[in-house]
RNA sequence: UGGGAGAUCGUCUAACGGUAGGACAACGGACUCUGACUCCGUUUAUCUAGGUUCGAAUCCUAGUCUCCCAGCCA
C-alpha cells in the first residue's frame, strides 16, 4: 500500500513515539484488531483497524486480528469469516490470528489465582438482586452477602461452576474491588458467568464464559499487545482494565501462562496501555450492530452486503475502493472529540480514487435515439478512445460508431432553460470524439414524447480535421444503437433521507427516515468493452459517474453494474437542471 | 445530584506561550472534446467570563454546554 506520509502526529502515534523514545515495552510496537464475532465490519471498523495495522506497520510492529469470542450466545461463524475477508480487502495482513477463546485456560487460572489472593468471589445473587445491590449513578452500592466467603469456599464453588454442577445465572465469579466507586465498573464487577451453551470455537469444553473487561485486558498481555487501543465509551473501563493486569501480575507467575507454550500461543507477555479514541460516526447513515442487524433482519436492505449499507462488504460491493477508505480515515484524524464526518468528505475519497484507478467507458442510462441523416444506412466505423484522459498507462480502446446511436435523455432538451449547453432543436453540441452534430428535426410519439432527434455530423469537426479545433459549448456521451450492449444498471443513492438518521427526539426512528430512492434500477446501453470485464471492474462511464461490475450479479451476457457515486455535477447543483 | 471524557470555520482537524493553518463543503473565476479532473481566488472558527503575560486557542480561576457509564453485552 502507498499510504502518503502522516503529516503530523495525533495523539495516538506521538504515544507510540514517546514510549519508543522512552525505551517501554523495550521498544516494541504491537497492536490488535479485536471484532466480536457477532455482525458485519462496518465503516467505523474501518477506522480501527486502519489505525492499529497502520500504527505496527509504520513503527514495524506486530498487529493481530483478534475474535473477542467470549460470549458464545452472540456470535457465529459466518461473522468470522466475513471479519477475516473484510479486514484482507482493506489492505492488512494480521501477524497472527487468535481468539480470546484460544486464552480460556489462561483466564481460568488467573480466576483461581484471584480467588486465591482473597480478590474475587463467588456471588449467588440473582441478575435483579446484583443491579439491586450495585447502587446507582450517585447512590453508592452494597456489599454482596456472599463477598466475605473464605477463598476455600470461592475456589470450590469456582471449580464446581466449571464443572457444570450450577445452572445458567445462578452464580457468578466476581472481583472484589469497591462496592463504593464512582466508578460502577468498580463495584464488584461479574468477571465470568455461567451460560451452557456451544461455543463456536471450544464446543462444550466449558459452561463458564469470562467477561469482556475481564478477558480483554489478559489477552493483550499474553499476546505481548503494546498499546490497546478502543473507542471512548471503553475509558471508564480502563482502571478495570489495569486492576486485573496488576493483580494477576502475569509477568511474575509464568504457571499461568503455562498452558499456551504448547500450543505455540507464545509472546512476550506484556504491560498493555489502553488509549481511547473517537469513534468514526458518518451522517445519513446508521453504524450500530444492533440497527444493521434489523435493516438486515426486516429486509429494509437486500442483506448485510447490499450497497447501501454502511458495511464494508455492502460499500465493497458498491464500489467504493479500500483506498478510499484508508484515505477517509487518514483525512478525519484520530482525537478523542465525539464527531460525525459529512458523507460528503467519504464520496470526495471514493471520487478522488476512482478518478485515478478507473477507466473511462460510454454508457448511457436514460436513452433517447439520435439518428446522424448524413451518413449512409448501415455506416459502421470504429474509433479508437483513450482509457484515461491524464495516464496514457491506461491504453487506448476501440469503440464502435454507427448511424444510430443512443444519446442521454437529459442531454437534449426542446425548451432548453438559460446556460444549458447540450442539444436543442437547431443547435449543435459535440458528440464525445466523433465531430459536433447540429439538431435538424425531432420525432414524437402521440403523447408529444420526443424519440428520436435527427442531426447532421460536420465532417470537418472530426478528430484529428482542422475543424476539429472549432468550439461548441457542450459535448455529450453516446453509445452505437447497433453495437451497445444491454446492461441493469443499479443506481444508489444515500439510504437515509436524513443527517441523522440516529436521532428519534422527534419520536421518529430511523425506519421512518429511510430513502424510498435509494435504489433504482434502469436498463441502459454500455460500449461492447465495458460488458467484457470481470465482477468488481470499475469505471467511470464518462459524465455519469462511476460505476463497477456488480460482484456477484455481473458476467458478460447479463452486465450489472452498481452506482458508486456521481460525478460532481455544477450544472444539476446549480438547479439548472 | 456520582464517576469519566470533550469543547477551534458548515464538517473534520492542526497550531504544544509568538502570523489561528490544512482538508472536505460552499461560493466566484480560469481551463476543458467529460458542466468531470485540474488550477486560481473568496467567505466562515478558538464555548463564556475573569486573571497571569510584552504576547493566550495554549497557562490559572470560575462557569456553560455536549458525550459516555447503573448487562451475568462487547
Amino acid at each position: 500500500m502507498t499510504n502518503e506520509a502522516p503529516q503530523h502526529n495525533h495523539f495516538i502515534r506521538q504515544t507510540v513515539i514517546d514510549d519508543r523514545a522512552a525505551g517501554k515495552h523495550g521498544g516494541r510496537v504491537a497492536t490488535r484488531f479485536p471484532p466480536e464475532p457477532n455482525g458485519y465490519l462496518h465503516i467505523g471498523h474501518a477506522k480501527s483497524i486502519c489505525l492499529n495495522f497502520g500504527i505496527a506497520r509504520e513503527f514495524g510492529g506486530r498487529c493481530n486480528l483478534r475474535f473477542d469470542d467470549t460470549n458464545p450466545t452472540k456470535e457465529d461463524l459466518e461473522y468470522v469469516e466475513s471479519i477475516k475477508q473484510d479486514v484482507l480487502w482493506l489492505g492488512f495482513a494480521w501477524d497472527e490470528l487468535r481468539h480470546a477463546s484460544d486464552y480460556f485456560e489462561v483466564f481460568y487460572a488467573c480466576a483461581e489465582k484471584l480467588i486465591h489472593d482473597g480478590k474475587a468471589y463467588v456471588c449467588d445473587l440473582s441478575a435483579d438482586e446484583v443491579r439491586a445491590y450495585r447502587g446507582t449513578l450517585t447512590e453508592p452500592g452494597r456489599n454482596s452477602p456472599f463477598r466475605d466467603r473464605s477463598a476455600e469456599e470461592n475456589l470450590d464453588l469456582f471449580r464446581r461452576m466449571r464443572a457444570g454442577e450450577f445452572p445458567n445465572g445462578s452464580r457468578t465469579l466476581r472481583a472484589k474491588i469497591d462496592m463504593s466507586s464512582g466508578n460502577i465498573n468498580l463495584r464488584d464487577p461479574a468477571i465470568y458467568r455461567i451460560r451452557h451453551v456451544e461455543h463456536q470455537n471450544t464446543g462444550n469444553a466449558w459452561c463458564i464464559y469470562p467477561m469482556y473487561d475481564y478477558a480483554h485486558c489478559i489477552s493483550d498481555a499474553v499476546e505481548g499487545i503494546t498499546h490497546s487501543l478502543c473507542t471512548l465509551e471503553f475509558e471508564d473501563h480502563r482502571p478495570l482494565y489495569n486492576w486485573c493486569l496488576h493483580e494477576i501480575d502475569l509477568p511474575n507467575h509464568p504457571e499461568l501462562t503455562g498452558s499456551l507454550s504448547a500450543r505455540g500461543l507464545t509472546a512476550p507477555i506484556g504491560q498493555p496501555q489502553q488509549i481511547e479514541f473517537s469513534r468514526l460516526n458518518l451522517d445519513f447513515t446508521v453504524m450500530s450492530k444492533r440497527k444493521l442487524m434489523a435493516l438486515v433482519d426486516e429486509a429494509l436492505v437486500a442483506g448485510w452486503d447490499d450497497p447501501r449499507m454502511p458495511t464494508l462488504s455492502g460499500v465493497r460491493r458498491r464500489g467504493f475502493p479500500p483506498a478510499a477508505l484508508r484515505l477517509l480515515c487518514e483525512r478525519v484524524g484520530v482525537t478523542k472529540q465525539n464527531s460525525v464526518i459529512e458523507f460528503s468528505v467519504l464520496e470526495g475519497c471514493v471520487r478522488e480514487e476512482l478518478d485515478a484507478s478507473a477507466a473511462r467507458r460510454l454508457a448511457v442510462i436514460d436513452p433517447l435515439k439520435l439518428v446522424i441523416d448524413n451518413l449512409p444506412d448501415g455506416h459502421s466505423e470504429t474509433l479508437t478512445f483513450p482509457n484515461h484522459p491524464k495516464n496514457e498507462a491506461f491504453g487506448n480502446r476501440s469503440v464502435p460508431f454507427s448511424r444510430e446511436l443512443w444519446i442521454e435523455r437529459e442531454d437534449f432538451m426542446e425548451l432548453p432553460p438559460k446556460g444549458f449547453h447540450r442539444l436543442v432543436p437547431g443547435g449543435e453540441v459535440r458528440l464525445r470524439g466523433v465531430g459536433i452534430v447540429k439538431c435538424e428535426s425531432l420525432v414524437k410519439d402521440t403523447n408529444g414524447q420526443v424519440t428520436a432527434v435527427h442531426c447532421t455530423l460536420d465532417t470537418d469537426t472530426r478528430p484529428g480535421l482542422p475543424g476539429a479545433e472549432r468550439k461548441v459549448k457542450g459535448t455529450i456521451h453516446w453509445v452505437s444503437a447497433t453495437d451497445a450492449i444491454a446492461a441493469e444498471i443499479r443506481l444508489y443513492d444515500r439510504l437515509f433521507n436524513v443527517a441523522n438518521p440516529d436521532d428519534d427526539s422527534d419520536g421518529k426512528t430511523y425506519r421512518d427516515h429511510l430513502n424510498p430512492d435509494s435504489r433504482r434500477v434502469v436498463q441502459g446501453w454500455i460500449e461492447p468493452s465495458a460488458a467484457h470485464v470481470p465482477p468488481e471492474t470499475a469505471f467511470q462511464f464518462e459524465r455519469l459517474g462511476f460505476f463497477v461490475a456488480d460482484r456477484y450479479d455481473h458476467n458478460e451476457h447479463k452486465p450489472v453494474f452498481n452506482r458508486a457515486v456521481t460525478l460532481r455535477d455544477s450544472w444539476a447543483k446549480a438547479g439548472k437542471n
